[in-house]
DNA sequence: AACCGGGTCAACCGCAATACC
DNA sequence: CGGTATTGCGGTTGACCCGGT
């Protein structure tokens, strides 16, 4: 993988770079150098701490993967919901910093794994939906089929949730209330978090326990559009939807929500029917 | 058991903005 | 003020995994 490197630059003339996946002790050498030294100045932070790693390789295994605030696991339906909220009111406008905005309100999840996120699993139903994901029609579907859908999802996983559910190991309380201008802007946002951030030295035990806990997160959110037609109140306790669409037709499946995936939104007269609709409607 | 295709996601790349000297 | 280094972003790639055949 590495090795035929042509695009060096002079900088990294004098040292052949490590690509590909990250090593355990390259990891290691990146979390202890970060403890003791702190982060910024990335390239000088790779030679200090030994990593055959350009800059940009160190800040981004750090930012997306070593952070100790950084959560793994599953994207959750919850956040699934805020994702597509968030894009559908900032996605139409030019952004430069459009997934970064977002994860913002996703504490602990990073702008990577957002962007991947909707790449894989809102643009595979774009295509299943053979319609570009910037159309009106699609973004309509969104708003008034998917979101409700993911809601009521949301609510039926409260419903059918135990009562405990297992070890917590990492807790996460995001609040975040917005409301929206007519610009789409936010006009009032708060959002914290309650993650303990951990900066000391750690041995390669610690590194495996961290990487194996970090899954089981309670989210609080509380999310309010103004202006729009859709506003959510949901935690984990279960969801209530204020959506204003009159023509969504909520109770017509029983099914689609039976699966414990967060991807088959729909079945296959699903896909018929939102088919027809567009098609109708070009 | 082997192959294949699709999905996922960590990692890289190019570029623009910003900071620094 | 201009050149260089650094940072941060979106787009893209490719390795890996998994289910189907």
């Amino acid at each position: 993988m590495d090795g035929n490197n042509n695009n060096k630059t002079s900088r990294e003339d004098d040292m052949e770079l490590r690509r590909g996946p990250w090593t355990v002790e390259e990891d290691l050498a990146l979390i202890n150098y970060i403890a003791t030294h702190g982060e910024g100045r990335w390239n000088s932070l790779a030679r200090s701490a030994g990593l055959k790693r350009t800059g940009k390789s160190c800040r981004f295994r750090w930012l997306n993967y070593l952070r100790p605030d950084v959560r793994r696991g599953n994207i959750t339906l919850e956040e699934q919901l805020l994702i597509i909220e968030l894009h559908s009111c900032w996605g139409n406008r030019q952004s430069l910093d459009l997934w970064s905005k977002i994860a913002q309100y996703l504490p602990g999840r990073t702008d990577n794994e957002i962007k991947n996120c909707w790449r894989t699993r809102v643009q595979k139903h774009a295509k299943q939906l053979k319609c570009d994901v910037n159309s009106k029609q699609f973004k309509d579907t969104m708003r008034y089929l998917w979101m409700p859908r993911l809601v009521e999802r949301i609510q039926a996983a409260a419903a059918t949730a135990p009562t405990t559910s297992g070890p917590t190991t990492t807790t996460a309380s995001a609040v975040v209330f917005s409301d929206l201008d007519q610009s789409n802007n936010f006009t009032h946002t708060s959002l914290n978090s309650n993650f303990t951030p951990e900066t000391s030295a750690i041995s390669s035990d610690d590194y495996y326990s961290r990487q194996a806990s970090s899954q089981d997160v309670n989210l609080d959110y509380h999310v309010n559009f103004q202006g729009e037609n859709c506003g959510y109140v949901f935690n984990n306790q279960g969801v209530d939807y204020q959506g204003g669409a009159d023509n969504i037709e909520k109770n017509t499946q029983q099914q689609w929500y039976a699966e414990d995936t967060t991807d088959n939104l729909w079945n296959v007269e699903d896909i018929y029917v939102l088919q027809q609709q567009l098609n109708n409607s070009l």
